[in-house]
Parts: C-alpha cells; structure tokens; sequence
DNA sequence: GTTCCCCTACTCGGATACACTTTGTCCGAGTATGATCGG
DNA sequence: CCGATCATACTCGGACAAAGTGTATCCGAGTAGGGGAAC
C-alpha cells in the first residue's frame, strides 16, 4: 500500500480546511504554507479537489478554498481517487501461450480482492477521523 | 493493488516449473520461450528465486532450475516480495508543522492495515492454486 | 454621491521540465558435463 | 584402457541503458473585489 505523495497532500489539505472553517475561504498560499509546500503544487491539488467537489473554490480577488461538507461524510478514498485515480487492481498484460490464461485469471482475482479492501479501508477513514487525532494530540502528552 | 511486471513473471515461473517437474532441470531458455520473454530477462528472475530458495539452481553444462518444494508450501507472497521487496505500507515524509504529526499518524495506521491485508491475500493463495486453474483450463487430468 | 474604469489578487488549466522507479539489455566470470587426445 | 585436457552449455551477478511514471515548476488566461477619477 503505497500512498503517493500527492495523495497525503491532499488529505492534509482537507483536513486543514476542514478544521479552519470560520466562515471565510483561504487561499492556496495559506495551505501550501502549513503543508510546507510551494503555492503551486498546493493550487494544483486544490484544483483537482474543487473538480470532484470536495471542497469549494471561490474566484476572484478574495477567492480561495472552503471546505463545506461534513466532515463525516468525506472519505479518504474520496480523496486519494480523486488524486490518484481509481484504485483498482493492475495485472500486467502478458504475451504468452493460451494455457497460461488461467494462471493469470487467479492472479487478477487475487488482485482484484486486496484491491477491494483496499478501498473499504480508506472508505472507513474520514476527514472526521483525522480532525479527532488533531485533538487528541493537542489534548494529550503536552502537559 | 499493482502487481509489477516481474512479479507476474515470477509467478507464472513457478508455475511452470511446479508444472514440468519430471525430475530433470529446466532452463532459462525453455522458462523465457514460455513466457515469451528475452532469456537475460527469465534468467534475472529465476536467479532471484533461486537466492530466494523457491526454487533450485543447477550449475555447469546440464544445469538449469527446478521446483522441489511443495506447491501447497510457496505462496504468491513470497514470490512477489522476492521480486519487489517487501510489501509495505508508504506513506511519504513530509516536513510539515508538527500539529500535523497526528493526522500522519492516521495515514500510517490505515496504510499499514490495508498493507496487512495485501499480505494476507497474497498469502492465502500458493502455487497449488494456480496450478489447478491450469488444470481447469487445459482439462488434464493427471493429479 | 454615483458611475465608470483600471488595477490588483486570486483561481484556473494546460504545458513543460525534472526526478525517480521500473524494466530491459549486455557482458565478463564461474561451474559442471561431455568429448578428445595422449600415455 | 585410463586419466588429463579442452570445448561446450549453462548459471551467476553486476553494470548499464531505456522506458515509464510520478512530481515539481512555469506561464498565460479568466474572474471578482477595491480604489480612484470624472461628472
């Protein structure tokens, strides 16, 4: 299970506009400050998040991101699909003779299931999730 | 779940030599015509699995390899992480604020409980298995 | 005070360059078998 | 007939080149709000 880079981005992002929301929006500048990333790479991850509406993009001279759902009902497979693409099963096409047809029909099931719990188990983790933890560390060893 | 390339060469070599076990070697040519690949290409794989101990190498002129063990033994598991290395869970570093060292946490959790999971499926399926869907598929009965 | 226009700050989206991983290829070296040759 | 020598066919293992994929950066364009000037 290999999270992209990408990926882990954008589930901070979430996260962090999901736990700033005061009302107003905030611009990509602010997120890519707090993932310790350049603006750029930031405007790109919030792009691609506002086209599968997760969060919201406001234009213009006060524009920036908002996140507006809740936070129970955003998934982290939402999020790394979003990204990454569909998480799906990838066996390599393979030019060999026709008996071998049969072992490769197992491999793709075999693929096929760990893709799938794959999926449940991002599907059970949501922004909620990972706001829960802020506090949790916020609240705990410190004092 | 991707499985790489290799892997799937690999897989279907065991295969193939649990297939042609009639007490003499096979060698990296016949494995390579097999699979329809570039002999260079077998011989890196099955030298791998022989590092391994999945299978056994012979040396000199009437040399080649030979699978001794039981097919219930090897499982899809120890063939790909042969090939690829262990399957783990990777979340990439990411130099962040350290109020975010919660939610990475998180990450990490659910990553390394889809990465179990992978192991497990690659662990309950052995060459046994793919041997039987090659019976299947050909209609030989000779098990 | 109202209206119009320009300037500024932000998002949008494609394009491009870079880095890393995977994959494919090559070559020298080691090893065991069989054939050959000399005693 | 027997043993030493050589050629052959294979594996071994590292190194290297090529391809693919993910990542970072750049640039022009569009959009909305604020400020200033004219009336």
């Amino acid at each position: 299970m290999k999270l992209s880079k990408t990926s882990a981005h954008a589930v901070l992002a979430v996260a962090y506009l999901a736990s700033s929301k005061d009302g107003g929006v905030i611009q990509a500048r602010q997120v890519a400050d707090h993932l310790n990333i350049q603006t750029d790479s930031a405007l790109k991850i919030l792009q691609v998040l506002a086209q599968h509406k997760l969060i919201d993009s406001r234009l213009g001279r006060s524009g920036g991101y908002r996140f507006t759902k809740s936070p129970d009902e955003v998934t982290l497979l939402q999020i790394v699909e979003a990204i990454d693409g569909p998480v799906a099963s990838e066996v390599p096409a393979i030019n060999a003779a026709d008996n071998l047809a049969g072992r490769l029909d197992v491999l793709r099931v075999v693929c096929d299931h760990a893709a799938q719990q794959i999926r449940d188990r991002l599907q059970k983790t949501t922004v909620s999730d990972l706001l829960f933890s802020d506090q949790m560390q916020v609240l705990n060893p410190s004092r």
